[in-house]
DNA sequence: AAATTATATGAAATCGATTCCAGGAAGTAT
DNA sequence: ATACTTCCTGGAATCGATTTCATATAATTT
């Protein structure tokens, strides 16, 4: 069933299918008989033909970190809020933290699969500055940023100071469990912001310690072991992600160290499993849903306007104190 | 920069180029020639026209209730690793537990957009049932079964069962949190399961609670209150899911309960978020990613063949008792 | 040597839509 | 009454690939 039957059933030319389709000159009556017919045979135009004539595909590649996230679902879920009301489809790239995945995806998606991409990235080598630039559709940058690219990103540098300044208030040894520092938004904002608030109350650096953990919880637990083993007189641990926090909590409830008295600890990202453990675990986040939000605003403005002015977005950050904390 | 063009640029015809591209009949000569233009044009088919010619999309609609949770990003990691090995890319519907969106991306992956569909699916109505069975392409099922469609689908009911069969051994007064039982899988047949075992071994119905919370932790939590509010004496509580246990977890920690003596909990998914309490919380699950493999697999099967048989695969259950029981 | 088969190529039709163009009808301004 | 718009319509070109068909040459059988 294509527009050539419809429009023979009809007893008109295609163009005036295509016309009632999309809203050009038609008048009443054969308006009326075309819809009688499209409700019969229950015809929809092939997307495919349809792209291949506009090169509008109305899909949106999203390139995503991990599916099982709570911050990427929350980002995702406000994109496609935004997104689907204008109605674009989501084609989602899930590179479960493989930055060759991420490679992958950024190609097959600019080749000619979507109008536009959204990535949620994580690290940026060379190969991804490149392929970022030179990509021939509007891409919109998500919890990272990027020189001359439009982004969406969270201050993690400010939220990670403003936490610890919290922290210094009560601890007297320090530590860190942080991500690899090629991630610049999760491990190296997140680590500086930490250090220079130290920095700012003078602390002795011999009483900073530093362990770095992958994005799991059983690398953080490792990773807390050993930095307790060490040095056994921290009593106070902020951790990089919630799910970090989880890792060196149960490590630390498993020997026996009373949170938050003799140890206190934090995570980033305000997620909901940092409210599993008891007691809760404070934590330092950002509104996600919001952020994909307008991630989706400005990628719409880039695909209307076809502006190559690009937009950076900086969103603040809130504070979630719980007991994990003094 | 389209097959015209290269064929110009190549001095053959654009049969040819095509040729060169599908492993058609080409000589070394011209095949060395093509390549050489291909690779300093950087040319990528259009994908849409092929697709408007052959039919073939080359991508999978994956229907999912939610980005964020454990057991669907298995799936989906499982269905990922048999599709991208033929070339397949996903397009993720997220419906976020609607089931009107369900009824959405049913239909406009079925219009044009994919080749196949697999729907991990929750509550399926007659328009749901209707839409399946009308599906212009290949679907399967995850996680449910209906009659007629090929599908892959946990045995929910006997894992409830044996379970419960634990719990019996030192329990006496038994609750449930359920699920919608509109939800066959997760509400109906591990409810099932759960009373089954309890009139195996000829409990007393009077001591046998149930209350039914949504698929979250804060609705699970406040199911619990109401349940020991009434019924304080319940010794042995099992929840449909694993987030629901959380739930009742935090419940139970703020009253003060001891668990597992005084009161033993379970849940279900084998999820990594029963490992974060303390005591991490008994749970019985399945190995999802395999299923999702499976289901994949089934796909490409009804792809490949067209056949109209259907399967339909049972995956059996593992018990992961930890600390929550007794 | 003749017949058959496999290999190689280009022209043209095709997939299913949109859109440009030309032309007709109807309404309005001059 | 004439000149302009505005509205409406169908024919034909077009988007960028694949595929059928016709044809030619080379390789293999008989």
């Amino acid at each position: 069933m294509n527009i050539s039957d419809i429009a023979k059933l009809a007893g008109v030319s295609t163009s005036t299918v295509s016309r009632y389709f999309n809203n050009g000159y038609i008048s009443a009556e054969k308006k009326a008989i075309i819809k009688k017919i499209v409700e019969e045979t229950g015809y929809q135009p092939s997307t495919y033909a349809q792209t291949l004539r506009t090169k509008q595909t109305r899909l949106i590649g999203v390139i995503i970190p991990k599916l099982n996230s709570e911050t990427v679902s929350k980002m995702v879920g406000g994109i496609n809020q935004i997104l689907s009301e204008e109605d674009y489809l989501l084609l989602l790239g899930d590179t479960e933290n493989d930055e060759r995945e991420e490679l992958k995806f950024l190609q097959v998606f600019n080749q000619n699969q979507v109008d536009g991409i959204i990535l949620i990235g994580t690290i940026f080598t060379a190969k991804h500055k490149k392929l970022i630039k030179d990509s021939k559709v509007p891409l919109v940058l998500l919890g990272q940023t990027l020189p001359g690219v439009s982004s969406v990103y969270h201050d993690n540098y400010n939220a990670a100071k403003q936490m610890t300044r919290h922290l210094i208030k009560t601890g007297k040894v320090f530590a860190m469990i942080t991500a690899t520092e090629e991630d610049k938004a999760a491990g190296l904002d997140r680590k500086n912001g930490f250090l220079d608030a130290l920095r700012e109350a003078e602390i002795d650096p011999d009483k900073i310690h530093f362990g770095e953990a992958r994005f799991s919880i059983d690398s953080a637990r490792e990773v807390c072991q050993a930095l307790f083993t060490k040095n056994p007189e921290i009593d106070t641990l902020f951790c990089a992600t919630d799910n970090m926090a989880i890792g060196a909590y149960q490590y630390l409830a498993s020997i026996g160290k009373s949170i938050p008295e003799q140890v206190q600890l934090c995570g980033v990202g305000n997620s909901t499993i940092a409210n599993v453990p008891y007691p809760a675990i404070s934590s330092v986040g950002f509104p996600y849903e919001e952020s994909g939000q307008l991630a989706a605003e400005l990628l719409l403005d880039a695909l209307s306007e076809g502006d190559k002015v690009n937009k950076e977005i900086k969103i603040g950050y809130e504070m979630a104190l719980k007991d994990s904390t003094r």
